[in-house]
Parts: structure tokens; sequence; C-alpha cells
DNA sequence: TCTTGACATTGGAGTCACTCCAAGGTCTAG
DNA sequence: CTAGACCTTGGAGTGACTCCAATGTCAAGA
């Protein structure tokens, strides 16, 4: 099995196999005679149990000694440490997924600020009240203190 | 105001600081006799904007325009296209939480695998079934072949 | 036979947004 | 006089790729 060939079934890029060899985080496979990298089933099962904890997004370094650990058999060594470490994992994953949350959720202010705002921003560059720049200020801090004088403005 | 307490009444390192300057996101500010940084109101606010900018996962370079062309006052300017901008934003935003829930399954699925499997790790290294690895592998890709048979040897 | 095109090889540089470091200068309080 | 907190610079390191140029290999078609 030749590299291209492996990186389509896994879904890799080429670059990113011949990095991870190149950097020592898989074994080099045998190579044919013209030169070509010769891949074999163990070499896949290998990859294909990196690229599985890449997948749960371990950092590549620990993803490859784990990896190598189980492949050459030592897993049950590390099976101890791996639920922990799954549980680490999913922390980590939850606080961003939490982070995203309230990102999404100042977006969403953002965005109806601005979309209340657009029929007012004929109000000149010189006013720094309700310019584009101020309802980033505002909506991204939490406060909206233009609203109420542009809003004032509009209606009289 | 002298960069460490700029730094840490916007929560940024003094080091992102220096780096923005240097690569030309912000604008050098005034130097005082001695060779030190020092900022004005108007420079805070730039740099506050472009903080801003960065809480919602712009990339530098685009918050760094969007942040000087405001700051300049050509807000008015942008501020049609910024409706549009967050909105790809969000998207994907939302398309990343999308993809760490189902990260966070396959931890979950993984975890409890590993949570049944524990006592019967005793299997040894020269067993590939059940293995950590095994597990790993099947949880992960979402079947798991090797409970029954090892249930099947532990039942027995 | 020749050519085209898809594949492979290598080393090295670029990406992003910082982060850390060493070696030194400046200032204030005790 | 000294300790410690601040500041300066340029340069290297991080993670995980990604892209590139220059070159080699091979099978199919004209």
């Amino acid at each position: 099995m030749r590299i291209g060939e492996l990186a389509r079934e896994l879904g890799v890029s080429t670059d990113t196999l011949r990095f991870y060899e190149r950097e020592g985080w898989l074994p080099r496979p045998v190579r044919a005679e013209n030169g070509y990298r010769s891949y074999r089933s163990d070499d896949v099962e290998h990859l294909r149990l990196l690229l599985n904890l890449r997948r749960i997004d371990l950092p590549l370094e620990e993803a490859a000694r784990l990896a190598s650990w189980c492949h050459a058999g030592h897993c049950e060594t590390t099976s101890s440490s791996l639920p922990a470490l799954i549980a680490t994992r999913r922390s980590d994953v939850r606080a961003r997924i939490d982070e995203l949350r309230r990102l999404d959720e100042r977006l969403d202010e953002l965005q109806a600020h601005l979309v209340g705002r657009t029929e007012l921003s004929v109000i000149g560059p010189s006013t720094s009240c309700c310019s584009a720049a101020a309802a980033i200020f505002d909506a991204v801090e939490g406060s909206c203190r233009c609203c109420a004088v542009a809003n004032a403005e509009g209606d009289a």
C-alpha cells in the first residue's frame, strides 16, 4: 500500500503521514525498490490507532506514545491511566464547548444590535456614538450606553 | 501608561502587546525619555477595540484591519459588511460546537466502555482482544466486536 | 517511441498567535 | 548600596500541520 492510497483511506494528507514519520511519531515503513513507502497492515493498524487517539483531541505526542505502547502490546500497562486521561479530556472538551456557547451568545447580541442599527448608520464617521466601533465595544462588553441616545435622536 | 499596567488592565501579556506592535497590528506608542512605551488613551481605546474583535475569534489580521478602520473613523464604510462577517463567524462557532459535542459523545462511549472493562484487563498483553487498544479502536469507531468474546471468556 | 498525467521523493520554509528567553537598562524603596 | 520590580531588544520555540520546488517513477494512450 502506497502513501496516497493509505492517506485517502484514513482521511489524512500524505504530508501529514510524512510529517508523522519524520518527527518519529510513526515507525518507518519498508520501502519498495523504487524508494516508495510500502505500508503493511501492521503499519495501517498502528496509524489507525494513532488517528483515533488524535480524533479524541489528544496532543500528538501523547497520542503517539499511547498508540506505540498499545500497538506494542503494552496496552494493559496503560489501561489503568486511560480512564483518567479520558476524563480529563472530557472536561477540557466541555469547558471549550461552554466557552464557545458564551461566544455565540455575544455574537447573537452583537448581531441583533447591528441589525437594529443598520438603518441609523447614516450617522457620520465623526460621531463616535452608535458607530460600528461603538456597537462592537458595547455589545461585546455587555452594556450599550449609546442606544438610548441614538434612539432619542432618531425619535426626535 | 506603561506596558505592564496596560496589559494588566486589558488582561493580556506584555509579550502580546509587543508582538502586536512589532507585527504592525497596533500603532507604535510614543516613548518616554527612558525609552519605555507610553500609551495614551487613544492607544488604549484602539487596543481595547482590537481585543474585543479578537474575543469574537476573528483572525488577528482581520481584527486588526477592522480595528484600525473603525478607530480611524471609517466605521460606517465597514458597517455594511460587519453583519455578514458576524454571521459567518457564528456559523463557524456553531459548527465547532457541534463537532465538540460529537467528540464528547464518543468520549462518553469510550469511558463507559473502559469502566466496564477495567476489571477484565487482566487479559495479558499478548491478547489483542479487549485490550485498551481494541477498546479505543472499537469505541471510537462506533462498534465493538471484542466485548462479546471477552465477556464469554470472562463468564466461562 | 514519446508524451501526458498521476503518483512518489526530499528538505526546507510558512502558518497562527502567541510565549519564552537571555542579557541588559531603569527606577524606587529601604 | 542593594534588592526587586519594571522595562528594553532580538531571536527562538510551540503544535500540528501545510505548502513548495525540484526531481524521480510508472502506466496508459497516440
